[in-house]
DNA sequence: GTGCTTGTGACACCGCTGTGACAGTCGCCA
DNA sequence: TGGCGACTGTCACAGCGGTGTCACAAGCAC
């Protein structure tokens, strides 16, 4: 938030040359910072050196890979790290989201392209160090408790913000009625009651647009509900 | 505080060689200057010697823990303190504000993230220091230790007074009754008394234009108050 | 003592919450 | 494509729990 005016530092790892070589060019004429390393082992020294904001790193590498690379930072930073794979290898992608990776890209990569993810990134990061998340026009405060939607607060009764506030804290990812139960209400057990769908339908109410064509927290049929990540 | 020019002196408390020394070099590159600390020991002693402007620290320490740093801490100061906790644990959360932490932060923490947490702290301690906050017609002057409403003196008893003052140095949060209580009354443990519930009443009755109809000291329902910012 | 402040407990109120029945919807399979 | 079964949405209602409010008594300073 106070950082719009700073320039961002990248660290990129790539062995290919060419490739290397040109990134860094247009990513400096972006307007980035940026620091380059040719292996795995050079990259983790320089992050360690520099601290960049953020990190462009090559899969395949000699030595240690990318995925390792990945999950070596991740073991006491989380600053943002895009992947760059060679091929659309959807386990490529899985194992590299598995490692701690933020995004990922397939070469070979237009640098405008790469540019506009760093930017998504970086910009992610930042909605996320304040307190409060956005969700279309729906905006989470957790300092404040509050949950307000086009600026006017929604009144949410505790039970719901609660269900709300643990939906939000794993955007995009499906949630049991079980979980929920023991999250929200922890309790062990659900017999065969309409609990959790009853404060989901209550939420919805005040949540979204058009309660009956939910496109905030969706059903995930024979699990439970997923707060969708804004578009 | 001693230092008054414009680069912030931060004092980093955190045992982990890797994250400290990480930290370190991030903050300053983002135009901090930092000291650091390896052990709670080390880091009241540095604090008395160096009277930082902010401190960064960690909750799990060796020795000392976070928390009793911050306490110790408060005991004679009031500079802003942001606790680095392991995980996103709600109770680590409530024990640090209730310790008297400003704000928290959940490892592992980008550089960036921190930077920004700082900063806002920092300019929330600024409008703080001007000794007086306007919230609509009610005016609270820290010198003076006087509120007054459209001009005229309040005459809030001291209960009253240090209530308003704990709620207007976070103005925007909610604060459970549990926190209130130990930052006015600095008890431990509320029964089922309506002692928060009732010296809010009082406030309300002096401060609000309507207190049947709050509109500055606000009820967080299933939390506990939280003094709105003004519009 | 006098006057003010503060903590306590009782009480009422209101809105939240969980339940269960029923209707509606979706996906699967023939 | 149509039907069936399982799953989900919806609703009304009664009980409950949290909050506001108040009166009173103890504490405290003067």
């Amino acid at each position: 938030m106070s950082q719009n005016d700073q320039v961002p530092f990248l660290l990129l790892i790539e062995d290919d040359d060419a490739i290397r070589t040109g990134l860094e060019l247009a990513l400096t004429r972006q307007g980035h910072r940026v620091a380059a390393a040719a292996s795995g082992e050079d990259g983790l020294r320089l992050f360690k050196e520099q601290r960049p904001d953020l990190i462009v790193l090559d899969v395949m590498l000699p030595g240690i890979d990318g995925f390792e690379v990945c999950r070596r930072i991740r073991r006491t930073d989380q600053l943002p790290i895009i992947l760059l794979t060679a091929r659309s290898d959807d386990i490529d992608v899985v194992v590299g989201l598995e490692s701690g990776a933020d995004d990922y890209v397939v070469k070979p990569v237009q640098a405008r392209v790469l540019d506009a993810r760093i930017r998504a990134v970086l910009r992610r990061g930042e909605r996320e160090s304040s307190d409060s998340s956005a969700y279309g026009s729906v905006v989470i405060d957790r300092s404040a408790m509050t949950v307000t939607k086009d600026g006017e607060d929604l009144q949410l009764t505790p039970t719901e913000l609660r269900l709300l506030l643990e939906l939000s804290r794993r955007p995009g990812q499906a949630l049991s009625r079980q979980q929920l139960l023991r999250l929200v209400w922890e309790h062990d057990y659900l017999g065969d009651s309409r609990l959790v769908d009853a404060c989901v339908q209550r939420l919805r109410a005040k949540v979204e647009d058009v309660p009956s064509a939910p496109t905030l927290i969706r059903t995930v049929r024979g699990v439970g509900y997923r707060l969708d990540p804004p578009a």
